[in-house]
RNA sequence: GCCCCCAUCGUCUAGCGGUCCAGGACGCCGCCCUUUCAAGGCGGUAGCACGGGUUCGAACCCCGUUGGGGGCACCA
């Protein structure tokens, strides 16, 4: 693989002035091969925008010949669970984000859940109290209101800075009243500006943003101190993450550099701000948004290489003139220095041709494979699935594959095969079942039948054609819509000889009589 | 309100100062194929937000306007 790892020559083409631009930097830029990572808060349903980052990460990781660390980040206990982690850890094997370091495979820098890392936390916020990057704040929310607001100021401007200096006596005061001081970094007083991967040189002027806090009053660590913490213990080179978090990248750097002070860190990570994922009417993919939700697309029956594809599309394309690629053709291809800063929209219809494109490059057998789940879940086939069975499904399974774009329409599709008595669509049954011409058509379908001898999907063609288009005079489709509708109970079906073959003569000339007695003459 | 980000077909994008009266994909429309529906093949529809610069030349660089988005917690 042709590796472009940080610090190599820049490559050819636009990105390279935010290379050159990098040049600049006033902090010190990692070295080494990449380390990427994703470091979800596993606080219930998984976001496809979450794992779009996820698959970035593992993409850009993959394509430098790095490293990609999963950490968890379950610093709120209210709302993180185990369930929540198992299922995110699910998610992530499912779609084929396999990780380096974290969780369940270990590595050099663990523990990889922030639960279990408070020690590691304490003993920094202590070297950054000493070092006088940290300072206690007594201040409560409504005190640093009341404060801007008697300055005729916005309260929206947030903390003011008015506990830097408070002395040992007033503290010493505070704690006799029972109050219990959070934790805050210093700012600096200088412009902090990085050079993203996505947007280049982004920059936020010198006070802009307070002294934020990175412990609580109760002595727990916030993600604004822990995430940085430990993407500095752990090395990491790249941070991608969501455009939603550009804003806290300023208190990033500042930490950052506070950090290196006082020899927690070695160097401040690179940023990209990936674009964020958008619903429908121009908002975040909110999680609210049912479609925003991964499981459903599983559930649907996606294929992760068809949902990876859609998803790595939303952002970054790896040909002016292709779309449809493998996971193994992203990690080759992929890199974040060329990703859209412009905000995606995730499009349903599109994450469909994409995957049904996929399904229908899948060797048969495969397809049998992965389809045969979805048959047993509905309880169309035993599991494992009989000899009968199988042989049905593997015949089938071309016809049916070229006709479908997720899994579980099989469901749908293939019922008919696997059942004694199909149940009829009642919309195709009105379309298709009702009136005189369906009953003549069916009578003559079921005589032709009755007659033949070899029951071939030729002879059952030469039959049908003959008895209905022949000597009924109907149109094709005409002829066939009710026989259709008879054998599968769809107006959508695999193809119709074909089915009539794998059904058998009995229960094929069954469903023609159960269809006729419907029809009413 | 303040800060930041973004701006090419309806949608996702290619475009990196001339090779662009802007290419691909999804969608949509039409035709072909055809036993339904698809698939497949062929063709079509549709876009550089606006205004100023810079330049011999701008979708591409700069500034502004407008529009959209995100963020402003003792959540992550």
């Amino acid at each position: 693989m042709h590796h472009r790892g940080p610090g190599h020559a820049v490559q050819p083409g636009h990105r390279r002035r935010r290379r050159l631009h990098g040049r600049r930097r006033a902090m010190t830029d990692p070295t080494g091969t990449v380390r990427t990572r994703f470091c979800p808060s596993p606080t219930g349903t998984v976001h496809v925008g979450v794992m779009r980052a996820a698959l970035y990460n593992w993409a850009y990781a993959r394509h430098t010949g790095g490293t990609f660390v999963l950490r968890i980040e379950d610093t709120d206990a209210a709302r993180n669970t185990a369930e929540s982690e198992r299922h995110l850890l699910d998610c992530l094997r499912w779609t084929g984000l396999d990780w380096d370091e974290g969780p369940e495979v270990g590595g050099p820098h663990g523990p990889y859940r922030q639960s279990e890392r408070s020690d590691v936390y304490r003993e920094v916020v202590a070297k950054l109290l000493s070092a006088g990057h940290a300072y206690e704040s007594f201040s409560t929310p409504e005190e640093v209101t009341a404060r801007r607001v008697a300055a005729g100021q916005d309260a929206k401007l947030g903390y003011d800075g008015a506990d830097r200096f408070t002395t040992d006596a007033a503290k010493a005061a505070f704690r006799a009243e029972g109050r219990e001081p959070v934790i805050r970094l210093q700012m600096p007083e200088a412009d902090l500006s990085w050079v993203d991967h996505v947007r280049g040189e982004v920059r936020f002027a010198a006070g802009a943003v307070p002294d934020f806090v990175l412990v609580r009053g109760n002595g727990s660590p916030l993600y604004t101190l822990v995430n940085p913490v430990d993407d500095a213990l752990m090395g990491i080179t790249d941070v991608l993450r969501g455009e939603d978090l550009l804003p806290s990248t300023p208190r990033q750097l500042a930490l950052y550099a506070a950090l290196t002070d006082v020899g927690v860190a070695t160097a401040t990570p690179r940023f990209g701000h990936l674009p964020l994922v958008m619903g429908e009417g121009n908002k975040k993919l909110s999680k609210r948004d049912p479609q925003s939700d991964f499981d459903v697309y599983r559930e649907r029956g996606f294929l992760p290489e068809g949902l990876v594809n859609y998803l790595a599309l939303l952002g970054w394309s790896i040909a002016d003139d292709r779309d449809v690629f493998s996971p193994e053709e992203l990690a080759a291809a992929f890199d974040v220095d060329s990703v859209s800063a412009n905000p995606a929209r995730f499009d349903l219809k599109k994450a469909e041709a994409i995957n049904a494109t996929h399904l229908r490059a899948l060797p048969v057998a495969d397809f049998v494979a992965r389809v045969t789940p979805f048959l047993t879940a509905a309880g169309l086939v035993t599991d494992p699935p009989t000899v009968e069975q199988q042989r049905v499904l593997e015949a089938i399974a071309p016809l049916a594959q070229e006709r479908m774009i997720v899994l579980s329409e099989a469901v749908g599709l293939l019922a008919f095969l696997f059942v004694d008595e199909v149940e009829i669509d009642p919309a195709a049954a009105e379309k298709q079942l009702s009136g005189p011409e369906s009953a003549e058509v069916l009578d003559a379908a079921t005589d032709a039948l009755t007659a033949l001898d070899e029951w071939t999907t030729p002879a059952l063609e030469a039959a049908l054609k003959q008895a209905l288009v022949e000597e009924l005079g109907r149109k094709p489709r005409q002829a066939f819509g009710p026989v259709r509708v008879a054998v599968s109970g769809r107006t959508v079906s695999p193809p119709l000889y074909e089915s009539m073959e794998l059904l058998g003569r009995e229960r094929t000339l069954a469903r023609l009589a159960a269809a006729r007695a419907r029809t009413g003459t």
